[in-house]
RNA sequence: GUGAGAGUAGCUCAACUGGCAGAGCGCUGGACUGUGGCUCCAGUGGUUGGGGGUUCGAGUCCCCUCUCUCACCCCA
């Protein structure tokens, strides 16, 4: 076992049939929910040049200090693994010359080099949507209420929309300037002893100081965030929360949250969970002016979020144990085998999951094998059978059986799932 | 990057202060040679993560190393 050879890298998955099948349902139910509210799906390459993730999430961010896979091909060129999917969308959206306003959305995988823990890998899968080319109070309420309604129908319990203005990247410089300026005044005349982390993030990002655990309750007096915005921020902002209210999207004005990237600008916002005691982010977005205009395209607006995949499954859902071959066919002789080779080939034909054993084993074996495969029903084929032209089918629920002709397969397989379906809308 | 915990059979876990490495589940077969699940019986299972040290003797103690998990930082 852990003498094993080769292991999947730290902080990978490999994701088993049981997983995928309920990915699959999952995805297929987001996709759905996404595409409503006007988006078109995009894909990006998994790689691309560094420096538009340097340029775009910004140079002193964590992902870029410490967290990006990046390597040289044989030319020297520098590439790294896409650590998240704005930037990414934006670049082929200006590409590909996509007209605004454009909504878009994607299902991608991202990597990041952080140490793994609970709901955090280093290769993880995000979906996001990013609303291109309109500004207006209307679209960021729309977003976030977008985000919540479908964490929500995907099952997300104990939901909270954390909100917040963080300003223009002007207003946000001014309070970062006051801030630095209070800290350092207290600093100096020994009011304040900051812990080793504040320290670091005096240089990298003092609005965070203000959530610390430690120095957070310090202070209180410290200038506020919302004394610095314009009038026009502000009332931006509290249309946002009007809409909000009409729709009953409940959420709690954080005038802490800060979002990690460099491109974010006024709407802030996050969806946690407090399911598991602590509150635990599962989406995280807000708006982002001057990106497009940062990668070399025209002025133009835009709010997007992203959530993580894994976080949905690992916190509101169980691992199914998935279905087998809906028929499995057991034969009782070689003779009867020849006839079984057959039909399995005609059941297949008929796109039904179905599956047999290879080698020589006795029936009774091969019953067992069906019901440890989780198999809907098995197919006996004996002499006795095929002298009539008919095959057994046994439920293997019920234990009861019925000698029908082959071509009725597919009758009582569509019947079944049929049946399955609508119990699932119940 | 910082801190804490854990590695024993395919899986979940036992093994008193150092003294013969075990159980349950699983798997294979049988009781039941054309019928799965339940029961009973038998069989199959191991470099105790790896390396070194102490000892008559190490799963157990010491050192190094690898891996995993959790928390912090940060984030989805």
């Amino acid at each position: 076992m852990n003498t094993l050879k080769y292991k999947r890298p730290k902080g990978t998955r490999d994701i088993i049939p049981e997983e995928f099948e309920l990915r699959e349902r999952l995805i297929e139910k987001i996709k759905k929910s996404i595409r409503a509210y006007g988006y078109k799906f995009i894909n990006t390459p998994t790689f691309e040049h560094t420096e538009l993730f340097i340029r775009s999430i910004g140079d002193s961010t964590d992902i870029v200090e410490k967290e990006m896979y990046t390597f040289q091909d044989r030319k020297g060129r520098s590439y790294t693994l896409r650590p998240e999917g704005t930037a990414p969308v934006i670049r082929a959206f200006l590409e590909n010359s996509i007209m605004p306003p454009a909504k878009l959305a994607y299902i991608m995988n991202m990597f990041r080099a952080e140490r793994p823990q609970k709901g955090r890998f280093r290769e993880f899968w995000q979906v996001g949507v990013e609303a291109i080319g309109i500004k207006d109070p209307l679209i960021d309420a729309e977003v976030i209420e977008m985000g919540y309604s479908i964490l929500k129908e995907l099952g997300a319990e104990k939901l909270v929309v954390l909100i917040n203005s963080i300003g223009s990247i002007e207003e946000r410089q001014a309070y970062k300037s006051a801030l630095l300026d209070y800290l350092n005044e207290k600093e100096q005349d020994g009011s304040l002893e900051l812990c080793n982390d504040c320290k670091r993030r005096k240089s990298r990002n003092p609005l965070r100081i203000l959530d610390c655990k430690i120095d957070g309750p310090k202070l209180k007096d410290a200038p506020k965030l919302k004394e610095f915005l314009s009038s026009e921020s502000l009332k931006y902002f509290e249309e946002i929360k009007t809409y909000l209210d009409k729709w009953g999207v409940k959420y709690r004005e954080e005038p802490r949250l800060v979002r990690g990237l460099d491109y974010y600008n006024h709407t802030a916002f996050e969806i946690v969970s407090e399911k598991i005691g602590v509150e635990d982010t599962i989406l995280g977005g807000g708006r982002y002016d001057s990106l497009v205009e940062d990668l070399g395209g025209p002025a133009t607006p835009a709010v997007g979020w992203a959530f993580g995949l894994e976080r949905i499954i690992n916190y509101f859902y169980q691992i199914p144990r998935i279905s087998g071959p809906f028929y499995f066919v057991a034969t009782v002789n070689e003779f009867s085998k020849g006839y079984a080779i057959g039909l399995l080939k005609k059941i297949r034909e008929w796109k039904i999951p179905s599956d047999m054993t290879y080698e020589p084993k006795s029936l009774k074996a091969q019953m067992k094998i069906a019901d440890r495969l989780n198999a809907v029903k098995a197919v006996i084929v004996g002499e006795d059978e095929i002298k009539v032209q008919k095959v057994r089918v046994r439920d293997l629920e019920t234990g009861k059986e019925v000698l029908v002709p082959e071509e009725e397969l597919v009758r009582i397989y569509e019947e079944e799932m049929a049946r399955r379906n609508k119990q699932e809308a119940i």
